[in-house]
DNA sequence: TTGCGTACGTGATTTTTATCACACAGATCG
DNA sequence: CGATCTGTGTGATAAAAATCACGTACGCAA
């Protein structure tokens, strides 16, 4: 890996292919983003960090990676997965503009690897900071210290969110919940998802989501469309 | 002082009001526990903090309760979990001494209502910060600082590993995990514990419990006491 | 001692979920 | 055009887990 690589130090090698057509800085329309920060705090986003953006699809962080950076997404959708042993990816939650992943936060100055997976649902920009100046940062700017302590504390009760359903709740309970949620996160009613794809999100099988959906539909709370799912009433 | 009102002072107030019953300060005989504190730090904790006993089995948090309190374990263990709208108790994870409830440092000022429930698994000790304090010294204290985040850090992971189980396991692996996690924590070979309440923490049956036990005893990995589970090699 | 409460063991049954087998529909590509 | 790739729908079956219906054992207190 080049030098040149490491001082950019991206989150993985998915990021270098588009380092050379990373935009010019242009921070400044993402200031309302983050109304709170200090100005030093902002000038130092934008001296500090790069923009770097993902096409929708694209991996920007895998299991076993090397954490080196925070990364704040400004534009699109991120989705966040747990990999199990096996390979399949369980969906944890959405990273909005604005907000960033708690893994990438904490890492303080150890390098730690990561335990989940990234993806970029929509193109997506994002700032990326190099975990050395997040540190610093995190005494220098009061609301930088809130940010972190905001972000964690969002992330945290997602994930107990995501809990309760598995532990508490059967299959129909849990697609209607994964629905409403992308719902609310893509803000549409209607979702160009796979059943497989779902499948594989909520750890069940096609067949199975294939059946509950078909029973969604029959109760009039969604309708099946050719290539995607269009939610009625949820 | 009966039970009842233990629990009102301990969950609608401050720990304040029976205060009086409990021992002297004598912090200084937890200082190894946090060797790398700065001494101005140390001596914050010593004494803007309240050193407070709980009893085995006493619940120190309840859901939909507000957190007003850092809470860091100095004596003891306590137990962490997630309550479903159905009242039952889903197992999280333990609290060491040394450690502390993630969910109690960040709620910042804004007072917060848990989504939690803690208990005493033995007899506790606990220190006792209001989060007025804390909040300064996560600016003031590099320390505090790290230790914050650390905590974080390990109850997010913890977390993490959680989902792993009940997303991706079956009740026998996940029966194994509990036995496992639980043979560390409380450091002992021998669990008090009776499959009913197992079954309770994993969300599951005791006539599930049951079945799988004895299939774990016919394999040799655990012993079944009269009161209690040995456990052999898992 | 008897009675009661609590925990446990186990067969039978049902519910939920996963898996298997196979057919079909639409898109793409040479 | 046929071949292939993906995604789907569905019946049959299997596996996992929950529930029901018992019977048992033990501690404890009236």
């Amino acid at each position: 890996m080049s030098a040149a690589f490491l001082k950019f130090a991206l989150l993985n090698y998915n990021f270098a292919h588009y380092l050379s057509t990373l935009k010019p800085h242009c921070m400044d329309k993402y200031r309302y983003m983050f109304k709170d920060f200090e100005e030093g705090l902002f000038a130092e986003l934008k001296s500090k960090g790069r923009i770097v953006e993902a096409k929708a699809g694209q991996s920007l962080l895998e299991s076993g990676q090397y954490i080196r950076n925070t990364m704040i997404v400004l534009e699109g959708l991120v989705k966040l997965f747990r990999e199990s042993d096996e390979g399949s990816e369980f969906f944890m939650y959405h990273l909005h503009p604005g907000e960033s992943c708690a893994l990438s936060l904490i890492c303080d100055r150890n390098v730690r690897a990561s335990s989940v997976t990234a993806k970029a649902v929509t193109d997506a920009v994002l700032l990326v900071v190099p975990l050395e100046h997040t540190e610093n940062w995190m005494r220098q700017y009061r609301t930088w210290y809130h940010f972190v302590v905001g972000t964690y504390r969002r992330r945290y009760e997602e994930l107990l969110e995501t809990i309760d359903h598995i532990a508490f709740q059967n299959m129909d309970e849990r697609l209607e919940f994964y629905l409403r949620r992308h719902q609310k996160a893509l803000n549409s009613n209607v979702l160009e998802i796979t059943n497989t794809q779902i499948a594989q999100e909520l750890n069940s099988s096609r067949e199975v989501v294939s059946r509950l959906m078909k029973k969604l539909s029959e109760n009039g709370k969604v309708r099946l469309l050719k290539n995607g799912i269009e939610i009625l009433k949820l």
